[in-house]
DNA sequence: GTGGTCTAGACCACT
DNA sequence: GTGGTCTAGACCACC
């Protein structure tokens, strides 16, 4: 699902491109998928048609989609590559990161801690063994 | 104790910059406590002194040690300080980068095999005790 | 044009790093341009190899320039706003530095002659205008 | 005359020390002058008799003053080195200063503002020559 | 060719 | 004794 936040201080048309990005890398879109058009998509988040054309055309950049004018935007086909590659590049630089932190001080304990707090897992499903 | 790998592709120098400031930060130097002096500590390692005083003059300029001319080289008395502005900022771009990764689709699971990786458990340690 | 006096006994590399430095901040070098190097510049000031690098080194660590192996040495592209921000600061630590003289007793005229000292006035100039 | 700013930040005691300090080396406090009493003080202020306390014990260790208990508080009959050695620190430091100062491009017109600012021109006093 | 690292050996100023 | 600077000469990886 494609959403905004007005409120959020970064600009609009880069959380499009986020969003669309992480949906798209994380398999949510397969492969020549048909985004929605320019139009639809203004008039579904209320949002000016040229922010999402901004952000289409950052993402055909990126090859993250390509346009076919007069069709619409479409997924890559090469999606799946483009995932890879950026996944294994986040993963190294987790990897000197993590040494970075150890080297600090930093225990395991708290990056566990950061662990369940980017992974978001509520405190009843993490210590549901309490109940059951 | 202070070592250097002469196999190792990273710089004699760095890794000596490395090992003394992982000391430092992490509490096994006392603030103002002495250090080897060049001379012996080249002696200590099998290394040309000068290659020591490259790595004290790079702790002195990240404060994390002090040069006394004539007297020798000790730890930083600011010491504790400037371990624990290094553990709160690794630990901020460590938040940051976990995102991102979680963002590329990467499993929490990946990142606890790094963490193994990372905090050096033996694989006897990890594995054994869970079907044996 | 980068100059060394032998004599004087502040360490040729601190030197080479204050004029360089200078003429980076000054203007007198642009951006991306490329420096001498090592080798050329160490035999254009009779000067070891070692001392030139150990300057281009800390005047890389300073974001001055910064150095493309198998290339050159280069100077920052940012040397603009580098300049800027060291002239704020050091036009700050003046402001109380002159606040300080005042309070020791020290009169405007003095300071006047400590300024005519260090924009090396010549003497002609100086006095030469006023009574003739 | 001593005064002092309670909604200075800087503590009430600092103020009093570079206040007296600042009268003492400018010449305006004569050698073995006798000072107000702690009490005398303390009442003309309208402050805690211990703030006056701690900073006559601070110039005191300074050699700024002397104390003859039970007789008073009195200007150091070498109050005349110490401002003499004061204003010769104050001027090196500021000679050095203004050295980095124009290193960094601060030009000479720049410093003749500070030195307007500093020592306080009205001005009308400045331009008086308009109407006179 | 370039920057970067390391060694060996010397000298200085300071404690 | 100590830190700090400098020289001379070598080797490596990269371009």
């Amino acid at each position: 699902m494609i959403t905004v936040d007005m409120r959020d201080r970064k600009p609009i048309y880069e959380q499009l491109i986020d969003n669309i990005r992480t949906l798209a890398v994380q398999g949510y879109l397969q492969p020549d998928e048909h985004l929605p058009s320019v139009r639809q998509l203004a008039a579904d988040l209320a949002i000016n048609p040229n922010t999402i054309q901004k952000a289409y055309a950052e993402l055909e950049r990126q090859n993250v989609i390509y346009a076919l004018p007069g069709r619409g935007n479409f997924v890559s086909p090469n999606i799946g590559a483009i995932a890879r590659e950026e996944r294994a590049r986040q993963l190294q630089t987790l990897r000197v990161q993590l040494a970075f932190a150890r080297r600090a001080g930093v225990g395991r304990e708290e990056i566990e801690a950061l662990l369940d707090e980017t992974y978001q897992i509520p405190t009843e499903e993490r210590t549901g063994d309490i109940n059951e």
